[in-house]
DNA sequence: CCGTGTACAATACGAGTGTATTGCAAAAAC
DNA sequence: GTTTTTGCAATACACTCGTATTGTACACGG
């Protein structure tokens, strides 16, 4: 077998590529000449290492959410935790709102991929059906953090709620009908009725 | 001036038919010839009422704001409201909810449409600007109930807080991750924490 | 060193896109 | 009854799209 090229490196490096292009563009100004020129190679090469356009925007959504996403939202989380004088759950979770909520261009682009795909699986069960163990793993995060706070609440429900709350927060955001610290805001008094709440769920 | 046709009932016509395809196959499949064929008239007519697609895909999103979200939504929350037995802001709310949660198809024809503006929103600021005062109507909408509800809470942080709620549960409901019934209940917690709350917010 | 298979590059193809142009039937204006 | 203007239909144009095909430089196994 010759010319030894690292595959996974070149997709991801593809894949890069084409969440930039979808970032600022959106999804629909994703073609594969466009993916080309942005990654600066040829049309061939990406057919090369992806069968169809379909597979290629299925193992981009899913590169992002585990590669991505993953990898650098939660370092994010960490270095703003790490800035706070105790590292409680609440103080965690309002850094999870606080990198989740778009404030710059890096989390603007993200949240613009996230509804872009987010707005596609609607209509392609592939795309859905690689988004659900995100929401999944996303909630299970949260409900983790908040199973810390020793407070008496349902923590799926709560998770599931906080969860909504965040993903909905940042459309309005987004188009400017809301200011971030507002946005930010409204998730302070959501977790603060939250964890200072005694009563029954 | 010959030949009298209501202009804006046939621009009504060619949009319901945009609607529908958004709605079932997202709005990258929006395409004039798609839209005339849906629409049961030929490429030309739709020209013939459209300028181009941009100001086609504009009229659409300020029609589908206007008439018909804020038209059925508003009668659909009044028929459920009709069937409760007493008419108060809790049960207005929950009203809103059931109905803003995809539980059908039309509903769910509806979620997807809007989130399909949603996400092009993100990128094209003629559709963001068409967005806005909608957001700002369901606030206010939202907050008007919420101060009939005689509790001492910050009734517009309180509604935007519902508002990205409600819009945060329509997409895990929308691919599956999430059943329609848990994120009502979801919602009702929410509520019922939030009105039956008396400390400060 | 020589074949073999990999990693591209270049190009071609048919379909579909938004838009512009042209033509024409019919109804109102005169 | 002629003229004029509207409401469309048909078609053409220049692109762009995803995909298929072909060619080739080149590193490796033998």
């Amino acid at each position: 077998m010759p010319r030894r090229v690292d595959h996974d490196e070149r997709r991801r490096h593809i894949v890069g590529a084409l969440l930039r292009i979808a970032g600022t563009q959106g999804l629909d100004a994703v073609s594969m000449r466009e993916v080309a020129q942005e990654a600066g190679v040829s049309l061939g090469a990406v057919q090369h290492y992806f069968a169809s356009k379909d597979a290629m925007l299925l193992h981009a959504l899913e590169q992002w959410l585990n590669l991505d996403v993953h990898r650098s939202f939660a370092e994010r989380i960490r270095a703003r935790v790490a800035r706070e004088p105790a590292a409680t759950p609440l103080a965690t979770l309002r850094a999870v709102a606080a990198e989740y909520l778009p404030h710059d261009d890096a989390t603007s682009l993200e949240a613009r991929v996230g509804l872009s795909f987010q707005s596609r699986a609607a209509v392609t069960p592939a795309l859905a059906a690689a988004l659900v163990p995100a929401y999944t793993g996303f909630v299970d995060t949260l409900r983790g953090i908040l199973r810390h706070s020793g407070r008496p609440l349902d923590a799926d429900t709560a998770a599931r709620e906080l969860a909504a709350l965040l993903d909905g927060l940042r459309h309005p955001v987004l188009i400017g009908a809301l200011p971030y610290a507002d946005a930010l805001g409204i998730v302070d008094g959501h977790l603060a009725r939250l964890l200072a709440h005694e009563r029954r769920a």
